[in-house]
DNA sequence: GATGTCCATAGATAAATCGTATGGCTGAGA
DNA sequence: TCTCAGCCATACGATTTATCTATGGACATC
């Protein structure tokens, strides 16, 4: 014999309101019912609950004993159950996302704004991390959401969303190469050419896209981070390549972001999950406001 | 629709074991009833709470966030339920008694060593205060029995035991009043009588059953305490009356204590309870206890 | 491609729950 | 003392829920 929270919520009701009849009508249920779950419940309990009278009802001392127990109880549960409900509405909820650096700094700080303001009661926890990294926190489901680029061919990783990140010329105002309307990959090659590192995205994107046009530009300089690109494009050493993406362009008035005619110029962006794996409610939410939304640096593959 | 109890242990249960089929074992239900359980479960939430695939059985995040806070309602309601199982046989409890200070410190000390020795886990509040006192701590439910004398005659008294505790005479060995073998009130009256305090309940019965037998012996001295009246005594200052469970007796070793033959020398010993409470089990253990337990200074009155 | 494992589904049966109607008890008031 | 009102308990039929057995379907392994 096991008892039940219904049995519990009917013994809460009749002590607190020291009657079968009134807590009957509180619980909207027959007073029989009442009289029925109690009974279930002090056989289930093997205690005497209530001292019944026809003009009272009193709990036992045990039942006083018990009494504050199963409130608790019950109002835990209850609290839980509410929380569980905003989440279920997807009125509650912590978005888990891993990405690479340069969307958590760009793409993702404006998106997250406007999915807020729909969704005051979203939270979010950004993993700025390479690309291998965010494939493992989406595999060891440390993540829900993944914003990255790269390959993501697996068979355990679901694309929820592609894109592209156009990448751009950067050059001074006035530079030779501002005469052409349109700039190709050999306009380009005819530059001294800022590049990045040979381990970032960025330089593995360019430096397919020039193979694919049988270019070997060399590089003037090296850097890791793209604000010191700009400060060597600032100071004249050469132009760069960067993706439309990155924010750090606009710390540079002096300098001219370009369009380049030739669609190997762009790193692809993917929003994934594990595969087979249920996205919280608000996480779904936030990955088709992501798929929705028109992003003006990106490019959308539907 | 609401959740169960039983739909949160079997979510549990999954969770823990990671398979429908083992968690079906550990319960002791067949799988397919588990299967509809959680699928219920996951209605009334309105949220997927396992990835389910034919090789594994995976927690969504929402079900990860859950389970902690399920499993520690179900391990509260436990423990709960644990110790209501020992108080329903028992075996655990807290034995509320209020009881006239003579017997609180003569009749029931050995009382509850006794009670004690085959009920470990019994504890024990005891009040030690007069008898209206009692009868009030009783009214209010403060206490679960009272241990009285006097008038008990109320609607709302039920009285479970009674006995008489004897009031015995008291002198020094080798006073001329040892040389009855019968003492009676009579006799009592020719000698010098220590007496009690107007306001205890000994003097009352005392003067009850002097009036009764027609003799208004004079008191010598009047103490409060008992101890105090046997001092008197060992100084050869008179005679006392005493009842027999008086502890204090034995502390004075040249002292004799006798019976008086004269029914009126003993006062009424009620174990009572509030009438149409239901006792804790522990506690009716212990009334059942005292009423079985022969005590040697206890006249039972069956 | 056959097989085994695991979860989901369907249908039948048993159990529990609920509401209506009714009975029984107690205390207040005539 | 009697009657009445108020309140809880009981009985019974209807509905819902829970459970089991048998079986289907999907995926991984060999």
């Amino acid at each position: 014999m096991d008892i039940s929270l219904r049995q519990m919520r009917s013994f809460v009701a009749v002590a607190k309101l020291g009657s079968f009849t009134r807590a009957a009508e509180f619980l909207h249920v027959s007073q029989p019912t009442l009289t029925v779950q109690i009974r279930r419940l002090e056989e289930a309990l093997q205690l005497k609950l209530f001292d019944r009278n026809p003009r009272s009802v009193n709990l036992t001392r045990v039942g006083r004993d018990l009494l504050p127990s199963f409130e608790r109880t019950l109002q835990d549960l209850d609290s839980v159950l509410l929380d569980v409900k905003h989440v279920s509405t997807a009125q509650l909820g912590v978005v888990r996302i891993a990405a690479l650096p340069s969307f958590a700094a760009s793409l993702l700080p404006d998106s997250i704004r406007h999915f807020r303001k729909q969704n005051p009661g979203a939270s979010f926890a950004v993993k700025d991390v390479i690309a291998s990294a965010v494939l493992g926190l989406v595999r060891s489901d440390e993540v829900d959401l993944g914003l990255t680029g790269g390959n993501v061919d697996f068979p355990d990783i679901e694309v929820l969303f592609r894109a592209s990140d156009e990448i751009r010329v950067v050059y001074p105002k006035g530079h030779p190469i501002d005469r052409f309307s349109r700039i190709t990959a050999e306009r380009l090659a005819q530059f001294p050419i800022v590049m990045m590192d040979g381990r970032t995205s960025v330089r593995a994107v360019t430096d397919n896209a020039f193979r694919k046009a049988k270019l070997m530009p060399t590089p003037v300089t090296e850097t890791t981070q793209m604000m010191t690109a700009l400060g060597m494009v600032r100071a004249g050493i050469g132009i760069t390549l960067l993706p439309a993406s990155a924010r750090e362009i606009a710390a540079e008035p002096t300098l001219r972001a370009r369009h380049i005619s030739d669609p190997n110029f762009s790193r692809p962006v993917w929003l994934i999950k594990r595969k087979n794996r249920t996205l919280p409610p608000l996480s779904k939410a936030f990955a088709d406001h992501l798929s929705r939304e028109r992003v003006s640096f990106l490019k959308r593959d539907d």
